[in-house]
DNA sequence: CGACGATCGTTCGTGCCATGAACTATACAT
DNA sequence: ATGTATAGTTCATGGCACGAACGATCGTCG
């Protein structure tokens, strides 16, 4: 119990605000790492912000684009998401009892089955990545327009060396 | 005794298969929505990779964050982290059972508390931060030297954007 | 043909994160 | 002294995720 005064000794420094943000982690910017890492929360806040107007969740977003792609199967569909077998059952159920998606079973295999897309989830699907594209194009007005395409240039290699990787 | 909780929030990319990758979302790249939204994906799922190295969730892993910049009350600490104070109680609940954080009083208004990092929770935000660092430096080197600098500013100035927006 | 191991998807138990509504205790202003 | 606002918690509900265990089916191999 000592150690709680001097705990409360070290909570007077620093009454600074204009701290560092969305994530708030290092203000000392030791290494970089809050750009990064608040870029993560506002692209992915962004794009809930998104599912959540279309009365999506983020990760039912994502399921709605993996199977516009293509109808899949539960492994494939899991190992996409990068979730397990376990966790895509119920995002299917809910999204199944949502009219979203529909299980259909596969020809020549019982045990597997095929989760396609309903009318309705394919319409959410377009709602839902026009919906993100723009907002992360709004997201990008904040750089000047020569820069735009450089960062999405940037990024899709970043994002396409990790995929091989 | 110390119940240890994994929550993995990995996202292991697939071997290849040429589709869309991470997020898999429109095959066609209509608008250019793939780089940013794979982009938020493979940063959070890096951060959450490093939390889970640490045993921290990615959301423990930015309450630590936030307090090491300085302690904070419930309410200041909910707007910053863009979280109900309802669910900041049991944020703080849990990180608080795991002996990473403290609820103190404050003197001159007996509703608040301020919450602070214990030792072990300093030990924890510096070895989560200098991961998420390490982890996102890597992610950063698919990219040629001069163009790494270059997306960490662009990163800077749409977070910027948003903080100020 | 029949037994056996592998694969497919589900169920179960547990835990985290998040919300909104209702609540307690305290502060403050009139 | 009374009424209103604020700080934080509790409760009910729901989505997301894990690992372990399970039943059904498939393939293979003897």
């Amino acid at each position: 119990m000592a150690e709680i005064i001097l705990v409360v000794y070290l909570c007077w420094v620093r009454p600074d605000k204009t701290s560092s943000g969305v994530l708030g982690c290092a203000p000392h910017d030791v290494v970089g790492l809050p750009e990064l890492m608040e870029l993560a929360i506002v692209l992915t806040s962004t794009v809930g912000r998104v599912a959540e107007e279309r009365e999506l969740t983020p990760m039912q977003g994502r399921l709605l684009c993996g199977l516009a792609e293509r109808p899949q199967r539960m492994a494939d569909l899991a190992q996409f998401l990068g979730i397990e077998k376990a966790a895509l059952t119920g995002l299917v159920d809910r999204a199944e009892r949502r009219g979203l998606v529909e299980r259909l079973p596969v020809s020549g295999d019982r045990r597997a089955i095929q989760v396609t897309l309903t009318d309705d989830g394919g319409k959410a699907v377009v709602a839902f990545e026009t919906g993100v594209a723009s907002a992360l194009d709004e997201l990008l007005e904040a750089l000047p327009v020569k820069d735009r395409a450089e960062f999405r240039r940037l990024a899709s290699v970043v994002v396409g060396a990790v995929r091989t990787g």
